[in-house]
DNA sequence: TGTACATCAGTGAACGCGCGTTCACTGATGTAC
DNA sequence: TGTACATCAGTGAACGCGCGTTCACTGATGTAC
């Protein structure tokens, strides 16, 4: 009967999503190099055998992981952007920003695992790359947005970028229609820069120095929208 | 005999620099996480136990690491700075930036170490601060000389930093005498910039997207210095 | 509706491995008289 | 200069632990006639 096939792979669904769960837990505690089939079997109450019933290998259990890292934080940012108003490319930017650093925060072990240093012996496969594209489209369409209304007014500060990297920014352009070589340094300069300010905090390397950080924070990233070039 | 005591403790100390160098070879294979003191006295050609007259555990090896880390990018920095006219602030920063970057790019799994996602179960002691500091030191230097210099003029495209970041600028200012709040955070945004611009490119986030890192590198790093107000 | 068969989940033991750290010990190297 | 003693380096065995993965197996759950 094709409704107890349901019902026995309900179950399935639910228990690799105890797994996946309970491992990213785990995560959170001894990061991703501590990451153990045999642990999150023992907490499931199961023997450690059993965990290859739903996961073909430790690599695979990982890579589960970071689907659904990259998933979880592409959705947030799609949900952030979605709740500002479509002409608010500002607040659209800073919207994706705190939820970046807001994320990041709540979930460190996993933003290490997306952001941070590669895990060793680790290889992400394909499926990686589309959930890891999610959250820089919605950067991309905040700027194409800005340009299509011709509200980006980068301030003319800086030299052109040499053309040796326009190949580089024709990739980059199919996130970010219209937009100018110089336009795309920016662009990349801006993403890199929220990383890199969200991996300081969250790696530690603000310790005893910077300490009113969302303020901080806030301000930074309204420093780098402005030499982007976005309204307001 | 005092001679023969420095004789011992040559030998000693010769023995201290083959063990980390050893175990710095490991690091660039397994990284920090699969770094085992057995394995290291095994290429030593030592039984594992005596590791323990020159290093009391595996975190103190680490430390090493760590501290020895910071010490050859902080030399390599002041080095790259030294050569430069003083005058030449651009040039002195994007000096900074290339041997930050180059170095990276060289040792990528003690970059990871430095200013990757933490050890788990590690905790680093205080004698890492110091090292640590090196670098950004320098870089405070050369912005204190432009400021000191009067060459240090910020595009006036930016709001002014709140009023609440100022003890947090203040801890800043010891680095950079003379800067206003506003260079201030621009400072840090120019800092966060180029790391985040290293860990993208070391960390894999540009394969595939970016592929002539130099070119971009080197105009997004002038980007940055021109947010900043370093002249020419 | 009832029965024979196939599929699947989970068990338990095992393989072979590596790890950090401790400890009693043997020799060799240095020190003091 | 020679000898008794102290210091130190390195050994080898052991403790106790955890890991990923394989494999033959037992039951339970579903399927087809």
């Amino acid at each position: 009967m094709s409704a107890s096939r349901t019902a026995r792979e309900r179950v399935r669904a639910e228990l690799i999503r105890e797994i996946t769960e309970i491992a990213r837990r785990h995560l959170t505690v001894d990061g991703a190099a501590g990451l153990s089939l045999r642990a999150v079997a023992r907490e499931m109450g199961m023997v450690s055998s059993a965990i290859y019933r739903y996961f073909p290998s430790r690599d695979d259990l990982l890579t589960t992981l970071i689907v659904d890292g990259y998933n979880a934080l592409g959705e947030a940012v799609e949900k952030a952007d979605a709740a500002c108003a479509r002409d608010d490319y500002m607040g659209r930017w800073l919207a994706v920003c705190h939820v970046v650093r807001g994320w990041a925060l709540a979930h460190p072990h996993e933003y290490a695992l997306l952001y941070g240093s590669p895990v060793p012996g680790y290889r992400a496969p394909e499926d990686t790359i589309a959930p890891a594209t999610r959250g820089v489209a919605v950067y991309g369409r905040i700027l194409a947005d800005a340009i299509a209304a011709e509200r980006l007014a980068p301030p003319a500060i800086l030299p052109e970028p040499p053309a040796t990297i326009t190949p580089d920014a024709d990739t980059v352009r199919t996130l970010i229609p219209g937009a100018s070589d110089d336009v795309i340094t920016r662009a990349v300069t801006a993403w890199t820069g929220l990383f890199g300010m969200v991996s300081f905090e969250v790696f530690g390397q603000f310790t005893n120095t910077i300490n009113h950080r969302a303020e901080f924070f806030e301000h930074t990233m309204t420093c780098l929208a402005r030499l982007l070039g976005l309204p307001s």
